[in-house]
DNA sequence: GCCAACGTTGGC
DNA sequence: GCCAACGTTGGC
């Protein structure tokens, strides 16, 4: 799977240290409430690849630009799934509070938004839904790209035709581990193409497996791996999920964005507010609103 | 291929 | 802790 991710330098914020950290400050999380950042403009970046570190996609031109996601080494993830490591995190939702949000939030803060993004779910039309299912979105890369010599492509078809569940490998952006390190089994998710000709939701799967430690990290072969992640303090994690449906029709990017403009239905839909941030929350309200896009009819199931 | 919008790093 | 430089994500 793919997922997006990297940042193959990590920093070292790592788990239980990132509690202060600047840069992302007032960023994500809240689920709603994304404050503006004042961006300092900045200057244009030269082009990459500016110093000698390892260097990240050396086909990327070759490849038409694709960028990550990176369901990397397949050969590795059998392994892998095999036999997760426990995360360090309580599974449990609402005590989740191991670690920092990468915004450099306090656990507690990053607790009480999951128990907000649940909230409102069960508001929403009063059925509890069991232990307060939450709802997500994850992205992939349905092209392909090459990445340290291999494929990172994963799409939806191939989730469909994976004979066991996907450990979704790669993500390298505190935030969007966190939000993973957050889901419990059972919980449903968008999968989302980026990074293609059209970009868009195309399909649902379900969080089958709560988070354990990504150990694609410690390998240095690779597409993903980060040297400052070590068994001792692995600071990466994945969750596992299995297909559950493809939608005929694809529900478009340009398709959601006609309805986040101001006063829109999914104007706080948080993929839309921070699109670098490959697994993002999804309210029950913003979910339910997306399926009716897609023509029952027309579902498959 | 370009570039806006970030995220990370490291000097100070 | 701040901030400029640099790298990445991902739409177009």
């Amino acid at each position: 799977m793919v997922r997006r991710k990297r940042n193959a330098s990590g920093a070292d914020l790592d788990i239980t240290t990132a509690a202060t950290q600047p840069a992302n400050e007032g960023r994500h999380n809240k689920s709603q409430k994304f404050v503006e950042t004042a961006a300092t403009s900045r200057p244009k970046r030269a082009s990459s690849g500016v110093d000698g570190a390892p260097k990240p996609n050396p086909t990327k031109s070759a490849s038409k630009g694709k960028t990550a996601t990176a369901k990397a080494a397949r050969s590795t993830k059998a392994a892998k799934s095999a036999k997760p490591t426990k995360d360090p995190k309580p599974a449990k939702r609402p005590t989740y509070t191991t670690e920092n949000a990468s915004d450099g939030r306090r656990s507690s803060n990053v607790s009480v938004e999951i128990e907000q993004h649940i909230e409102e779910e069960q508001d929403q039309d009063g059925e509890d839904y069991g232990i307060g299912r939450a709802y997500w979105l994850m992205k992939a890369e349905p092209e392909s790209r090459i990445e340290k010599g291999k494929d990172v492509k994963f799409s939806i078809d191939d989730l469909k035709a994976a004979a066991k569940p996907e450990g979704w490998d790669g993500v390298r952006n505190l935030a969007a581990r966190n939000n993973m390190r957050a889901m419990s089994k059972g919980d449903q998710a968008f999968f989302y193409h980026s990074n293609c000709k059209v970009p868009g939701i195309v399909g649902v799967m379900e969080i089958v497996q709560e988070s354990s430690v990504d150990e694609s990290a410690f390998d240095p072969e690779h597409p993903y791996f980060d040297p400052k992640s070590d068994r001792d303090r692995p600071r990466w994690s994945l969750v596992h999920v299995e297909f559950r449906r493809k939608f005929r029709n694809i529900v478009k990017l340009k398709e959601l964005q006609k309805f986040a403009e101001k006063g829109g239905i999914l104007e706080n839909l948080q993929t839309l507010k921070q699109t670098r941030l490959s697994v993002s929350k999804v309210s029950k309200k913003e979910w339910d609103f997306i399926l009716s896009l897609v023509d029952e009819d027309e579902a498959v199931a």
